[in-house]
Parts: C-alpha cells; sequence; structure tokens
DNA sequence: AGTCAATAGTTGTCCTACAACTAGTGGATA
DNA sequence: TATCCACTAGTTGTAGGACAACTATTGACT
C-alpha cells in the first residue's frame, strides 16, 4: 500500500527543508501543515480518484514517519477545506469537487495564483501606483488613527493578456521597509509581502453587483457597466490589517465559486 | 478560572442528551462537535472579548471532562472558522470580526436561519410549488439520468416582511418519503428534510451579477432589474445531490461575507 | 535604562490503548 | 435459494500521559 510519494516527503521531512508550497516563503512551516499540504498536493494529482478511499491514517502515519495525531489534524484540515470526506469506522474518501476548490474563493489566494492555477498567464497593467496620505474611507478599514501615508495602486489584472479585473489597492505601509514598497509600485504585491514573511493569511471579502461608468480604462473597457465587487481587507498573522482593496470583475470572465460547509 | 458554563455542558454531556444547535436534527453529534459549538456559543454571547485570551486546552479540556485531543479538535475548527487564532506556545485568542463571521457564506445554512441571526423575522411567500418532470438543466445539476420529477419552488425570502431575495429551487424528491416532499410544498425544505435527517451538509456557490427583468414579482419587485446571483447545488451526506437553486439577491439588501484563509 | 538568562505557561507532537463505528464474511435458518 | 444475523477485521474517535517547541514575563545583572 505504501508509494513512492510517501518516502518523496519523508525525506525531505529527515533531510533538509525543502520547498514545500507552505514554506517557500520565510518562517518554517508546522509539521501538520507541510502533511497536510503534501497529502492536497497528491489529491490534486488525482494519485486518488475522487470518491476513492485514500491510506488509512495509521498507514499515512508510519509512512510520513509522524504520529498519527498529526496525519489527524492534516486531514481534519481538509476536510474543512472540502477536499476530503471522514467517515467515522470506514474510511478518508476524496471529494467530488475536483475542478472546483482549488478555485474557489475560501481559499486567500492573490489574483496571479488564482489566474495561473485557472491556466491562464497572469499579468498586471499598471495605471496609477502613489504614495499619498489616506483616506477616511481608508483610515478606517485599515484601522489607522493618524492620516498615514499609504501606498495607492491602480492596475488591469490580466490573463492571457487580456483584462478580467480592474483593481484598486490601498496598502498599509506603515509598518513596511522603503524598499519593499518600491517593490510593489512595479510587482505583485502578495510577492513582495513574502520577501520580509509577512503574507495576510486571512481576508475579509464582501462581494456585490454594480453598475458603475467609471470603472476601467483603455481598450479594455467592456461595453456594459455591470461588475461583480469583490471588497476585501487583507489581515497580517498579528492581526493587523495589511491591504484594503476593491476589485471589479467584468461579467463572464470569471467564476466565483464558494465551498459551504456545516 | 472555571466557569458555570463548563459545568452546565458537562451536565449535558454526563446526563442525557440535549438540544445543542448540532445535535437537534436527528443523529447525534460527534463530542468534539458539541464541543466546538459549546465553545462557538459562547464566544458569541462575550464569554470573552474580541482579542482576549480564552481558557487553555488543559483548563477547557478538565471543564468539560473530554480529552485534550477533542478540545484541540474543537479549536481547530473554529481557528478555521475564523472564529479564534490559535498561537503557539502563548494561547489561543478570539478574532475581532464579531459581527460579521456568523452571518458568512461559508457556513451553510437556509436563509431562515441567516435572517434570524441577523435579528429578522424570516418569512416565505410561495408562488409555485409544483413536482413535475426535471428540465435538461435540472437534470445535469441533480445528475438524474432519467426524466424524472422534481419538486420545483418559486419563492419571495422575506426578511421583517419585505422581500430581500427571490429563489427558484429544484428539489431531487427521487429518494424522499411523499409526505415530505408535501411538507416542502408549504414550509421550510431544510427543516422538512432535517425531519428525515437529511439535512445537506455540503453546498457548491457560484456568485453573478445579473441584470433580469424577469426576476422577481408583484408588489415586492424591485424598481432595477440588478441582482446578485448565488447559483448553488446542496449535497447529502453521501455525496448525493439534494437540491439545485437559484437565489437573485435585490441590490443592497443583503450583505454577502466570505471568510478567506490560508 | 537596557540586556539577558531563567522560568512558568501554552500549544505542537508523540505514544499507546481502547471505544465506537462500518462494511464485509460466512454460517444458520426458513 | 434467499434472508437474516452474529462475528470479525479494519478504520476513525477519544483518552491519558509525556515531552518538545515556543512565548511572554520576571528578575538579576550590567
Amino acid at each position: 500500500m505504501s508509494t513512492p510519494l510517501d518516502k518523496a516527503l519523508l525525506k525531505r521531512n529527515e533531510g533538509l527543508s525543502v520547498n514545500t508550497s507552505s514554506e517557500q516563503f520565510g518562517g518554517r512551516a508546522s509539521l501538520t501543515r507541510r502533511i497536510s499540504d503534501d497529502i492536497r498536493r497528491r489529491i490534486l494529482v488525482k494519485e486518488w480518484a475522487p470518491g476513492e478511499k485514500i491510506h488509512s491514517e495509521s498507514e499515512l502515519s508510519t509512512n510520513y514517519k509522524v504520529s498519527r495525531v498529526t496525519v489527524r489534524t492534516a486531514l481534519k484540515t481538509l476536510e474543512y477545506q472540502g477536499l476530503v470526506d471522514i467517515r467515522h469506522g470506514s474510511g478518508t474518501y476524496v471529494n467530488d469537487f475536483g475542478r472546483a476548490i482549488p478555485t474557489g474563493l475560501n481559499e486567500l489566494r492573490s489574483m496571479s495564483e488564482t489566474i495561473s492555477e485557472l491556466g491562464y498567464e497572469p499579468g498586471m497593467e499598471y495605471k496609477i501606483a502613489d504614495v499619498r496620505p489616506a483616506t477616511d474611507l481608508e483610515r478606517e478599514k485599515l484601522q489607522l488613527d493618524a492620516p498615514e501615508l499609504v501606498l495607492y495602486l491602480e492596475r488591469a489584472v490580466l490573463a492571457d493578456g487580456k483584462a478580467v479585473a480592474f483593481s484598486y489597492d490601498t496598502i498599509n505601509i506603515s509598518s513596511l521597509p522603503e524598499q519593499v514598497v518600491e517593490e510593489m509600485k512595479r510587482g505583485s504585491v502578495f510577492a513582495s509581502l513574502d520577501t520580509i514573511n509577512s503574507r495576510p493569511i486571512r481576508a475579509l471579502a464582501e462581494v456585490d453587483a454594480v453598475i458603475d461608468k467609471n470603472i476601467g480604462w483603455g481598450s479594455q473597457r467592456p461595453n456594459d457597466d455591470l461588475f461583480l465587487l469583490l471588497q476585501q481587507v487583507h489581515y497580517a498573522g498579528d492581526g493587523e490589517p495589511l491591504m484594503y482593496s476593491r476589485t471589479y470583475f467584468m461579467k463572464g470572465r470569471f467564476q466565483f465559486l464558494i465551498l459551504r460547509t456545516r
């Protein structure tokens, strides 16, 4: 029943630490997190077909050379994420949402990550990238007391060179080094935050339908003015608000999936 | 440090089982689930203020008279729901989303439940409640092979007597008793499913912005034709699709919150 | 005032054991 | 043959105790 894949991670685990997706950014992830990520990966590459029963907890724990508790916690995470179904006395089964899950809104990802996971080439077209004082709304959303400086971005989000959304982002730079702020004016915000190991771990998003003639620019501007607005605040590990962004998605060019569980 | 509340659950746990929210419908919930629900309740009634550290795992486990494993699993659930933040070596802290989280889209609830949790009086106004053969789209969504019969509902969703959404639901009745189907023609669908212990445990939802002149009816019809469309398929515990519904939310009368985590 | 080692408290992981549950096996029965 | 049912092997759920890893605070020392 054991597979080479178990042993692959095993080596990583025993020897020097290697890039698992969870630890490629700064601080090393917990053991549970690494196991969870690896099992997730194995499910996504269809090592087990949807509906199929995966290895038992004891089997996984011996193969990964970790305790059953750790495996259980990892599997619980995947269950919350909707990837598997754990049945008492029977086993753990891969759910049949295959395509939907990894692209859902439940998991926090940058736009670029989401787009490339969907199989397109991500891109960004910058219109504005300024450091300026925060507006009242921005101060409220980012919980700033003084009229501090923020980084404001207006960008078009591209998939295969075609605009799918227009994004208006305000970033709290009060605790960021100058150099990182400069980076963010040109490259991915999330990637820049990664370099100093302060990628947001949570976001509270609000979805709304809007009609607005003032959204978008250039040749990519849509004909109708109907957008799906995703308004969200990103939070760091310590609960500090990092970014407030409004992203206007052009109708029909993006799929908003949410997995709801009890 | 022990509280009367711990002991309250303790009694329930030792003695006859009582209505915790998780087990009021048929099958008894797992111990972990009951603990998780109780801690969640205690957080929502502000037994601990946002940002505050809750009791340690050992303390909770002795008070609830369960093992630390059980408490840990319960807390992990709450962490995934965004209610608390568990910090290694420090403690478990209540997150500051207070009002927002419990009304988010991540957790599967009926419209009525959501509305009453928001503090309004829920209601439904029936326009159509028919048993008829499934359309092609419905057969695809509900994974029916033969042109079986389905229950089709068109209803207005009311909060304090005012329409907030219009809902078009198709229910797979192939494995439901006649009597339950009759019930659903008048009362809450979820409540009827509860009576035979087959409430859906998962839903895959897709959000979209639409303009449609044909949505809604009666005096409650909105002026503009702009809606937020929540299109979802509900699944039973065994993975069987139970219901396909399209709910059109009138702009500004509802807040769509999504918690996104890493 | 500032630095730093020691310390108590908390979460993370491990081990072993058993309870609760599931799905299948195979014999007894009609 | 067909149906029922006790039995069993396998799996997840919970328990209890132990130690590792980490955090925040204290208090001695500079």
